[in-house]
DNA sequence: GTCTATATTGTGATAGAC
DNA sequence: GTCTATCACAATATAGAC
C-alpha cells in the first residue's frame, strides 16, 4: 500500500524500499550534478533500477529534485536552528553550532555547495521548505532565532562582558565561518595546497580554534 | 581579422564589437542559470544574434561556459589576491578586503553564488584558471599570499599586538566572512526578514562592522 | 559575419506487457 | 511494482545561402 505522489507526512510513512533506494541514489547524483546537470538516467542506474520507476514513484524531475533539496535542507537547517533556538548559555551556543556543524559538514562535504547552488538558481524553492522542515513559519523561525540571540547579547552587553553587535551579524557571521570553508572546498585546496588528507587536517585545526576565534571578536 | 577560436593574449586584442556582446550576454545568463541550466538561445536572445553565431565565435557551449567562468573567476581572484599580496601592514589588508570585497558584491551580489556552484560542478577548471588569470603558478600564489601573511601574523605576534593563528585560518575567515553572505543572499534574506533594500542596509552596516569584528578576534 | 534551415543526439516522460 | 519500448520535444551543433 504504498501510495505514490502521497505527499502527507512524510516523516511517519516506512517508505518501501525501492522509493528509498531511489531517493538515495536521487541525493547522491543532485548532489553532485546539480539539479540541471542530474540525469535521471545516472539516478536510475544508481539505484539499480528502470527509469520508469523513478517517474512512478516522484511522477517528475522536478518533483524528486524537490524531495532530495527538502531532505538536504531539512538535514543542514534543523540541527543548526535547534541548537541556536536553544535555551543553552551564548558561549555554549557558538561552541555548540562549531563543534557539530564542523563534525556533520566533514562527512558531508558537498551539502553546502549543493545547498548554495540550488538556491541561487531556484530561490522560490526556500520558503515553504524552510517551514515545513522546521514546522514553523518563517516568521516564527526568526523570532525564535534572532530574538533569542538578541536578548542574550544584550544581557551580556550590560553585564560587560560582550561587545554590542547586531544579532544579525552575529547570526551570519557565525555560520559564515561554520559552512564557508566546505562550500568553497574546491578552491581553499588549490589556494592552501591541500590534498584530500590535508583538508581534513585543516578542518580538524579549525574545530579547535574556530570557536575561540569568534568569541574573542565579541569580547570587549 | 576577428580570429575565432584563437585563445592566445586574451588581453591585448580588442574583440569584434559581436563577440563582446555575445560574451556578455552568456555571462549574464550563464551565472543566472548556472552552467548547466543554461541555454544557447537564450543567450542568442540576450545578445540579439543567432545561436549559429555564438558556435561561430565560441565553437561549443563548452567553451563559452568556460569563457564566462575564467572572466568571472578573473574579477573576483584577482584584486583579492593582489590586495591580500600587497605589503600593506596587516590591519590596513584586512580593512582593504573587506571594503573592496563588500562594495564589488554589493554590484555583483550573484557572482559568488555562481562561481561557488560552478567550482563544485566542475572542480577541474579551477586550477589552469587561478594560474592564467593571475599570471602565476598557484604554487606561486600560495607563496606569495601565505608567506607574506604568516610573515605578518609572526612579526604581529612577536610585538605582542596579537594573537597566533595559523595563516591558512586567518585567511579562510576573512574570505569566508566577506562573500559567504553574498553566496547564500536568498537564506540570509529570508531568515532575517529582509528585502533587496533591507539586504543592501545589512550589507551597509557590515562594511562598518566586519573589519573591527575580524581585528578584535586576533587581538591577543 | 550573419542568417535560415536542418541534422543529430540527448532526455524527460508515457504506454503497455508482465 | 517493475520492466521494455517508444514518443515527443528540447538543445547542441552544423551546412550552406547571402
Amino acid at each position: 500500500m504504498v501510495n505514490p505522489y502521497d505527499q502527507a507526512d512524510p516523516s511517519s510513512q516506512l517508505d518501501s524500499d525501492t522509493e528509498s533506494r531511489i531517493l538515495d541514489a536521487a541525493h547522491r547524483v543532485f548532489v553532485l550534478r546539480g539539479t540541471a546537470g542530474a540525469r535521471m538516467q545516472e539516478v536510475a542506474d544508481e539505484a539499480g533500477v528502470n527509469k520508469a520507476l523513478l517517474h512512478y514513484y516522484f511522477r517528475s524531475k522536478d518533483r524528486l529534485a524537490e524531495a532530495v533539496f527538502a531532505r538536504v535542507a531539512r538535514a543542514l537547517f534543523v540541527p543548526m536552528v535547534g541548537l541556536l533556538a536553544s535555551d543553552l548559555p551564548l558561549e555554549e551556543k557558538v561552541r555548540s553550532v562549531v563543534a557539530h556543524e564542523l563534525e556533520h559538514l566533514s562527512r558531508s562535504p558537498f551539502l553546502p555547495g549543493y545547498m548554495l547552488s540550488e538556491m541561487q538558481h531556484y530561490p522560490e524553492r526556500l520558503p515553504q521548505l524552510i517551514a515545513s522542515a522546521a514546522g514553523m513559519s518563517p516568521e516564527h523561525i526568526r523570532e525564535r532565532l534572532l530574538g533569542g540571540l538578541r536578548a542574550q547579547i544584550e544581557e551580556r552587553v550590560r553585564a560587560g562582558t560582550m561587545r554590542p553587535i547586531d544579532a544579525e551579524q552575529f547570526l551570519v557571521n557565525l555560520v559564515s565561518l561554520c559552512v564557508f570553508p566546505f562550500a568553497a572546498q574546491p578552491m581553499v585546496r588549490l589556494v592552501l595546497g591541500l590534498g584530500e588528507q590535508g583538508f581534513r587536517d585543516f578542518i580538524e585545526a579549525r574545530k579547535t580554534q574556530l570557536a575561540e576565534f569568534f568569541l574573542q571578536a565579541v569580547r570587549p
